[in-house]
DNA sequence: AATGAATGAGGATTCATTCAT
DNA sequence: GATGAATGAATCCTCATTCAT
């Protein structure tokens, strides 16, 4: 016989599921017109429902954001990072299947989103930047110096390489990502082709030499 | 003798100046507020004037925002890697003379401003956003795949370079940038230092094999 | 055999002292916070129900307001004083015994409520207070020129007396009330000793001369 | 030579002028409303100015309210029983005299006002009150106390006088004024009639007996 | 009968914009 | 040209009221 949880009313699913709908929405639109530019009436039209609903699930306006930022936070590209550390065999391959992750991480319009809020907002809402790096940088940051060290410990590259060296085989993220938001239509590029071939050469500039 | 153009009192003077006064003051603030975030009222205070003073020189907001962009934009950058191209001599030196210069115009807060205003409000102003492409971007493109090209043609660099592996080479002026911005009191990454850097790696894994 | 009617269910008890509980909690708020400051949702949870529950008891919060005026109101005085017309004795133990009386009713904080709710929102429901004059102060002020009439043909108490002076009589009342509403943390009054004391006073200054 | 101020411009007179209108209208509708239920648009047309012009003068409604106690708040009582202490002659003249001037000061519809939202609002602005106390009341009582006592001095109260019967005294004023504003319709009761009536009965109540 | 989620009209507050001085 | 007082549209937020469960 199957245990099942309490039974859930239509009422309660809803309510339970609305909080997110809100953020999903507000996020949207936050991501378009940035904080102050946001309307919560246009939040609320975009979620389906009125204006006074939001205030049923967050205080205010600056409280709605930082939801948005907190649950949508980008800890996929964290936990990639942290997985990846396990990975036995060349660094080259565990380097271009990272990309792929990587690539296929922000291909969500939402977790890019919290990317740019926070580039946009960031002087607003201190906090929250802290709570990003603590959450996502920190780890991410450690979790990378970690495969090249492991990189380096299997003779894949070469010793001298710093944390900022390592941030860098990262860069090209943060650029095609900025670079597509605003020049999408003029010219778009494509993170993942682009991020292989930038490891390609990272690698190969790294690259011990051999005796 | 040389010839003079009419003298200028001191209050034609300052009504010449004015203009780049408010926009100097203007583009700290929506720097720090983004634009919707900005008080015309602290533009005023900042720029030492009145508010209604803002509108004898600008229409409105926007135009005051459009007149930051179109001012203060980035066109050292352009103008830097345009003469790049004549440089003589190896490409390794060529690069980190390019290096040192784009870290001097980054130093710049008015020209970091536009930057982060243009990720930020890109949304809002499309035009300026095409403004920036073509004025900016196209030309800075442009001259980096003639240094590249030169560089290939001397032999520093192998073939195979795409347009977007050029782009990559100045991804970290970007990431840092952003880094910067978000992270700066957490830890501050060298934008000079770290470019330096990555140009070694960058040209280290992109030079031809020797025979 | 005592007769008796038929049987209520604790849900039928329930329901008919539902809407004395919610007048009773919203008396406490209304006195509180005022008419327009007053929120239903906080009525509701003073009674320990929900804000919708209310809504079946009453059509709206006017009517609630007006609900409480009307089942507080204050006859104990009225009819305090009524009873009083039927003393037999002299004018001063009558009096001081309407002290005592008035002195209890007043300890009542619902009734005291009342009294500053018509003060404060009576401009916003003059059917209220017109309802109060008719129904408290009319036979109170009637009651208590016959007491005072009584007074005058016992001899306790001088010809001339006008309607007003009667009303003197219970002056103290409302200015102790108010007083003490508002300095109570400064200074308190005590009514009754206080109301003592102005009866003994006012009786003595009302005497009429002895020849 | 008449010395001049420095002119002021039709602008400047109107600038200086605007807190006391605006205090002004807002002390009548306040009156009329209560605090929660007054809108500022409201106040706005009564001041004949727009909604915005109010914030230009006063940070918010609670400070507007708080404005309108402290520029409005009754010294005039505090005063006039201040400089009846120095009366010379019998008391009874001097209480009259203070009758006259009593009523005199709450013909005043404005300063009426505060008295009522004091009571109204007191509540929800402690400070207000500790304000009105101190600002008011305690200088009245201690006035009220020395002509009580210098009464006693010249014979004419007797010794037994306590300071809340001092205070009752004045209790016919704050008694006609609720009255008035409540039942000003059913019957209006004049202050300054009814309170040298009072006058004469205290005295007479209070009168030292005579071997 | 009771609930409480949802609504949306209403009111406080802000701020771009105007204009008399 | 410069000012800054005044405006009122725009937007956040509240809360009386409704209604599906």
């Amino acid at each position: 016989m199957i245990e099942q949880g309490p039974k859930k009313s239509s009422r309660t699913v809803q309510k339970e599921a609305r909080p997110k709908e809100i953020i999903s929405a507000a996020l949207n639109v936050f991501e378009s017109n940035g904080f102050a530019g946001t309307r919560l009436d246009e939040v609320a039209k975009f979620a389906g429902i009125s204006k006074g609903t939001i205030y049923l699930y967050f205080e205010n306006k600056d409280e709605l954001f930082k939801a948005c930022v907190r649950e949508t936070v980008g800890k996929p590209i964290a936990e990639t990072l942290e997985s990846a550390t396990k990975f036995e065999g060349p660094t080259e391959k565990l380097l271009h299947e990272l990309a792929e992750k990587i690539g296929n991480t922000f291909s969500d319009p939402g977790y890019r989103s919290i990317f740019f809020l926070i580039i946009s907002e960031g002087k607003r809402f201190p906090n929250l930047v802290k709570f990003y790096y603590d959450e996502v940088i920190t780890p991410s940051v450690s979790s990378l110096s970690n495969i090249i060290q492991r990189g380096v410990d299997r003779g894949d590259i070469k010793n001298s390489i710093s944390q900022e060296d390592a941030l860098l085989l990262l860069s090209p993220v943060i650029f095609i990502n900025v670079w597509n938001r605003l020049f999408r239509n003029e010219k778009k590029i494509d993170l993942k082709e682009t991020l292989h071939s930038h490891i390609d050469i990272w690698l190969n500039g790294t690259r011990p030499k051999k005796n």
